[in-house]
DNA sequence: TGATGATCATGC
DNA sequence: GCATGATCATCA
């Protein structure tokens, strides 16, 4: 919506750059888990925080005025994407929604992405070249494709649901554990339990999106690159 | 090494 | 209880 208003996000979020996740932390005045075996989303809290982001566990955006969600990338060394990207629960229902319409888009129409450096202890991981990100058509195009079939899937029984539908998009559980069921509807609408899923992007896409902002090598060969320059 | 399915903590 | 923040564990 603003611009200015992204300028000075996007200025904050780079002044983070080469900062370890311990030295944020101390600076908004959180302590850091030891353990992110047991703190999967510390990170992303924590730079939500230091960031001044909304917060909680509402819908919407983390800045719901500029329509900016912020997302913390797990890197190696090289910057490159280690892990797949959690988008958004599937939504009751998400078969009579459009694609225009759909949390998904909503959710990566415009990204404030945070590369971090994994395998490191959790309080020396370094933070990298903040980068405001939204979808190329062509990368757009591909996920409304997989909007549209994965809805289609999650409309036709949850039976034949795997993580291996979808070129850019992909359904994954996502529960505490595998026994967590919700309360769904079946093909034809009848009552029935579902196993939670969630809408993930695969890594290649945030591999490309740091390979084009030009914090990530593109061969699998290249050399060494500080994730916090450019 | 990469992808899939499983899991952990927190906030409301 | 469920959505948000993700990473872990395992197998091919």
């Amino acid at each position: 919506v603003s611009a200015a208003g992204e300028r000075e996000i996007l200025a904050l979020a780079r002044s983070l750059g080469g900062r370890t996740l311990g030295e944020v932390a101390r600076f908004v005045g959180r302590a850091l888990p030891r353990d992110p075996a047991r703190h999967k989303g510390a990170a992303g809290t924590l730079i939500e925080r230091a960031l001044g982001a909304d917060g909680g566990s509402r819908h919407g955006p983390d800045f719901a005025a500029l329509g900016i969600e912020v997302k913390t990338l797990p890197v190696d060394a090289r910057g490159r994407a280690v892990e797949s990207t959690f988008v958004c629960c599937v939504p009751q229902r998400s078969k009579d929604e459009s694609w225009e319409r759909s949390p998904v888009r909503a959710k990566l129409a415009r990204v404030l992405w945070i590369p971090i450096e994994t395998h490191a202890p959790f309080a020396e991981r370094r933070i990298g070249s903040a980068l405001l990100w939204s979808p190329s058509p062509a990368l757009e195009e591909t996920l409304r494709a997989d909007w549209e079939d994965l809805a289609e899937l999650l409309a036709s029984g949850a039976e034949r649901i795997s993580a291996r539908h979808g070129r850019a998009l992909q359904l994954r559980p996502k529960a505490h554990d595998a026994s967590v069921r919700l309360r769904g509807a079946d093909p034809d609408g009848a009552p029935a339990l579902e196993a939670p899923r969630g809408f993930y992007l695969r890594r290649w896409v945030t591999r490309q999106v740091l390979e084009e902002a030009g914090l990530a090598p593109r061969a699998a060969r290249g050399a060494a690159r500080c994730i916090w320059r450019s």
